[in-house]
RNA sequence: GGGUGUUUAGCUCAGUUGGGAGAGCGAUGGCCUUACAAGCCAUAGGUCGCAGGUUCGACCCCUGCAACACCCA
């Protein structure tokens, strides 16, 4: 082995083999588990998010595989109807054509080419990831099985009366030219302004001030030609004379009625609204209540109608925009402009403004299959992680809308709906069935409804559908339903809670028993990732590391703000001046996981990941240490096990415990955690140093170095088999190593069993010695430390006081105690004897001395002394404050007083001593 | 405006039924000690956001406030 862990020389040789070998298809009888991945989209590339949602996903596979689980991860892939649309458009608009110019079918032909040819590229990414997913079992959204179940579920909808279509008010992208889930809206503040229009009252009617007008206030005055009310607060008394009375709409020229609606906030401008119900969310659940009319100005891609008056017809919203508000100054019904922040929604994939518009589409009626959604949930039967989710699902889904299904796209599910010249519709799993069905003749003219499902729709059969269904098979009675579904907030809507409802409604089953959620992941600076910002890593530029060049390169590259290059390469430049450099994915790993606290978003810090490619380096040294101490050894035979080896196997025993109870409650962060000490802290800072003294003695007992070389290499060999879910290349690099010399013959880690609490055993009486031999070697390096005695200096050790125990603990362990501290001689002197001059560390009664000799700067141990007398004194303040409370006595449990007391008791003999001490230096 | 969450060392974060405040990184000092300088040894650093309350006792439970974040309107 190597001195130093060379990640990329080892990764992409066992994934290939672990995949060819099929080591990731379920095996066994075991019980199932499964998790079906969030399935990414083909147009996507591996983001920092999907890298770390799919460590956590391969960590809980591969734990659950160890186990001896049947278990399977569904690996998938989505078709993401409008990403891939745009990305196709815009490769056609490049070549200076439009979609419709080669047609239909012909843009479908070219969608299907590229997703053959590019389509592929984050399943290659996930397997970089060292992502366990079940290749053999892979599927996509638009494959045929896939669309077979999308058409059942469609058809047995409508069948049910649970689909229908309808005008309704969406949300439209004027640029996509389609209807958005109001999910992929998001509102941003920006700054607009606030007009102030005059609407003129008929009738000789007055307003509150005399005035001849009503004042109302809006942010998009274009809407106003579509107005069909005006609104005010019922209670609001300067209006209550002009309710039901009417005002001349300006520039339209037609009366529309004054009404009253809780909806209006009295305190708002004038506290009168305009009503414009068929461009307005909020104004059409208004103009539902007073059956008003709606009135459609716009086209499908936001320019005026002819609903409109002549001379805006035709214009685009903002320019008709200005021509109004000209028009209505000039006739002197502009009573003022203002700057106004406003919430503007906007396409989270185009990035055009939302425009509420009225039209045809298809519909879910979501009530009847909400409820038992939300019963799922409320019973336990699904169980969020964390819980408080819990609530954020609730309180949507009590107050969910239909779902708008259908998407005015091409590449997608269509929509299985086709018309008669008079508009009827008829619904089959094919034309022909919706013919038969309907008992059309051939002579009758059908066309096929234009529209594609949206992608969520099909999504939300994920589960079930991957397995097979409608079939019965066998992989949907193994897997189904999943065991868990890890995902992040943000999708909880668009897809938990869908498929939540759907796989209810149609295989009776939930479609996974619990739901992880996890954070998000965010740059150093807790920023969300993002191209625009150009702060977003590549996690495989973390793997593989980047020269500053290429990371410029890829952050300035096709930017939708191309002037923010320049800063964006003068902070990338600022901040990884030296480019990143090849960390590996263990330690991509191991980071996410050690960051991946309860929910959180979080920050992603190179830091960190330098730090877990240490650690990666330590483990690989440890063992290299456990190998090369092993070489050549004859292990079978009588073997002992020392005082070391025992407390190794005990702390072993405490790893797995905590190990496997972190990954049952998802605590990735504590399992990583666990791990990190383990090796770290307890097999090299300690274990490993303490077998030297045994190792390195010729005279050594053949049965106790033989015990410590079993130790050594079994230890190792159960930690890498904890370790392996988080960091599977290397702890497989290093179990192929280690073990054959303990006899085990398998090709893999993977397949072996994960350790249980019972394959080693507790060992308090071993912890309680290596805890003192700690405490003691601790204390003396303290001296050491403190009092500038050089590391390569041996010293004397003299040992006073203590109880049989200490004495019992010193002869058991002095060649480990005199090898870690550095120490010549061990002696005891009486209790009564007068020390030499000496630095003095406490262990409990024991007086732990090392000899001034000349070594000990008396100054510096004088200091040392003062500061730890200073500690115990503020200790003792603390407890003997409680001891004086009456209270305390009285109403404290009696082992917490106890506790107290005998806490006090150590604290005042160890002052005494230090102060004794302290004494004999004036 | 409504809701959820966060606030602990310079930074990023743990803190498991209320009973001695922890880690990593960073900082400081010393070490090439036969696994590892991607390392070893040691040290410093915190009125646990603020104000009340409950309790013998509060980082932890309750109330209010503040700041920040996200979601919804």
């Amino acid at each position: 082995m190597k001195s130093n862990f060379d990640p990329h020389s080892i990764e992409q040789p066992l994934y290939q083999e672990w995949e060819a070998q099929d080591y990731f298809a379920p095996t066994g009888n075991g019980q199932g588990y499964s998790i079906a991945i969030p399935p990414p989209n083909i147009t996507g590339n591996l983001h920092m998010g999907h890298a770390f949602q799919n460590t956590l996903m391969d960590v809980l596979t591969r734990y659950h595989r160890m186990k001896g689980d049947r278990t399977l991860w569904q690996m998938g892939t989505d078709h993401a109807g409008i990403a891939t649309q745009m990305l196709i458009e815009r490769a056609l608009n490049a070549e200076g054509k439009t979609r419709y110019d080669i047609g239909r079918e012909a843009f479908l032909d070219r969608v299907w080419e590229w997703r053959e040819e590019s389509g592929g590229n984050i399943c290659q990414q996930l397997r970089r990831m060292g992502s366990s997913v079940d290749w053999n079992t892979e599927r996509f959204t638009l494959d045929e099985g896939f669309s077979n179940a999308v058409l059942e579920v469609f058809v047995r909808l409508y069948e049910e009366d649970l689909i229908y279509r309808g005008q309704r008010l969406v949300n439209w992208d004027p640029q996509l030219e389609s209807a958005i889930s109001d999910l992929e809206v998001e509102n941003e503040e920006e700054q607009g302004h606030l007009w102030h229009l005059r609407y003129p009252l008929n009738d000789g009617l007055t307003g509150p001030n005399g005035d001849t007008w009503l004042v109302v206030a809006t942010t998009r005055p274009e809407t106003m030609l579509g107005d069909t009310a005006v609104a005010v607060h019922p209670d609001d008394e300067r209006y209550q004379h002009l309710i039901g009375a009417a005002v001349r709409l300006p520039l339209a020229e037609r009366d529309i009625p004054i009404i009253a609606d809780e909806y209006v906030d009295p305190e708002f401008g004038s506290g009168c609204v305009k009503i414009t119900p068929a461009h307005d969310f909020n104004d059409n659940e208004v103009g539902e209540r007073h059956g008003l009319d709606l009135i459609n100005v716009m086209t499908q891609r936001a320019a005026i109608n002819d609903n409109a008056p002549q001379a805006y017809r035709g214009l685009d919203r903002y320019d008709a925009r200005e021509r109004i508000v000209a028009d209505l100054d000039a006739l002197g019904l502009l009573a003022g402009v203002e700057d106004h922040k406003l919430q503007v929604p906007r396409g989270d994939r185009s990035g055009a403004v939302i425009e509420p518009l009225l039209t045809d589409q298809w519909f879910v009626r979501i009530e009847p299959l909400a409820r038992p959604a939300i019963e799922a949930v409320e019973s336990g039967a699904i169980e969020f992680v964390p819980k408080q989710y819990e609530n954020l699902y609730f309180s949507w889904m009590r107050n969910i809308q239909d779902w708008c299904i259908s998407r005015q796209q091409w590449w997608g599910h269509r929509i299985p709906a086709w018309y008669d010249e008079a508009g009827n519709i008829y619904v089959g799993r094919s034309e022909a069935e919706a013919r038969e069905n309907n008992g059309l003749g051939e002579d009758v003219a059908l066309r096929q409804d234009e529209d594609v499902l949206e992608t969520w729709f099909s999504s939300s059969l994920w589960t079930f559908a991957t397995l097979g269904w409608p079939g019965q098979t066998e992989a949907l009675e193994k897997f189904h339903p999943t065991s868990v579904l890890v995902t992040g907030h943000d999708i909880m809507f668009f897809w938990v809670a869908r498929m939540i409802m759907m796989t209810l409604k149609f295989t009776g089953e939930i479609p996974f028993r619990q739901v992880h959620i996890h954070g998000l992941v965010r740059d150093a600076d807790g920023n969300k990732m993002s191209k625009t910002k150009g702060n977003g890593l590549d996690p495989l530029d973390l793997i593989d590391g980047v020269t500053i060049e290429e990371l410029v390169t890829k952050r300035t590259v096709n930017l939708t703000q191309p002037q923010m290059a320049g800063i964006i390469e003068k902070k990338t430049r600022k901040e990884f001046p030296d480019g990143i450099p090849s960390y590996g994915t263990d330690a991509l790993r191991f980071t996410y996981c050690a960051l991946a606290s309860t929910g959180h978003d979080l920050r992603f810090d190179l830091n960190r990941i330098e730090g877990y490619r240490n650690f990666c380096n330590k483990l690989w040294n440890a063992s290299r240490y456990a190998l090369m101490n092993t070489e050549d050894a004859e292990l079978e035979g009588p073997a002992q096990l020392g005082l070391a080896d025992r407390w190794i196997r005990s702390q072993a025993h405490h790893l797995i415990q905590a190990s496997a109870l972190a990954i049952d409650t998802y605590r990735f962060d504590l399992y990583a955690n666990t791990v990190y000490e383990f090796v770290w802290r307890e097999y090299c800072d300690w274990y490993v140093e303490l077998t030297k003294p045994v190792l390195w003695d010729e005279n050594a007992d053949a049965a106790i170095v033989r015990g410590t070389r079993r130790t050594l290499l079994e230890v190792l060999e159960l930690l890498l088999r904890v370790a392996h879910p988080i960091m599977p290349y290397i702890t497989e690099t290093i179990w192929r190593e280690v073990a054959p010399r303990l006899g085990k013959q398998s090709d893999t880690i993977m397949l072996q069993p994960f350790p249980g609490t019972g394959d080693v055993a507790q060992d308090a009486d071993a912890d309680e010695a290596v805890e003192w031999l700690k405490d003691v070697v601790v204390g003396v390096r303290n001296i050491r430390g403190e009092a500038n005695i050089k590391p390569g200096q041996e010293v004397n050790l003299l040992l006073q006081g203590g109880s049989e125990r200490d004495h019992e603990l010193a002869c058991h362990s002095e060649l480990l105690v005199k090898k870690l501290a550095k120490a010549g001689e061990l002696s005891w002197i009486d209790d009564d004897a007068e020390p030499p001059a000496n630095a003095l560390a406490l262990v409990g009664e024991l007086r732990v001395m090392v000899p001034l000799e000349g070594l000990i700067d008396v100054a510096a141990e004088i200091k040392r002394l003062d500061k730890e007398i200073q500690k115990r004194e503020k200790e003792l303040a603390r407890v003997g404050a409680k001891l004086g409370n009456p209270n305390f006595i009285d109403k404290a449990p009696p082992e917490v007083v106890d506790k107290e007391h005998a806490k006090a008791a150590d604290i005042e003999s160890a002052l005494a001593a230090l102060r004794d001490q302290r004494a004999s230096f004036d």
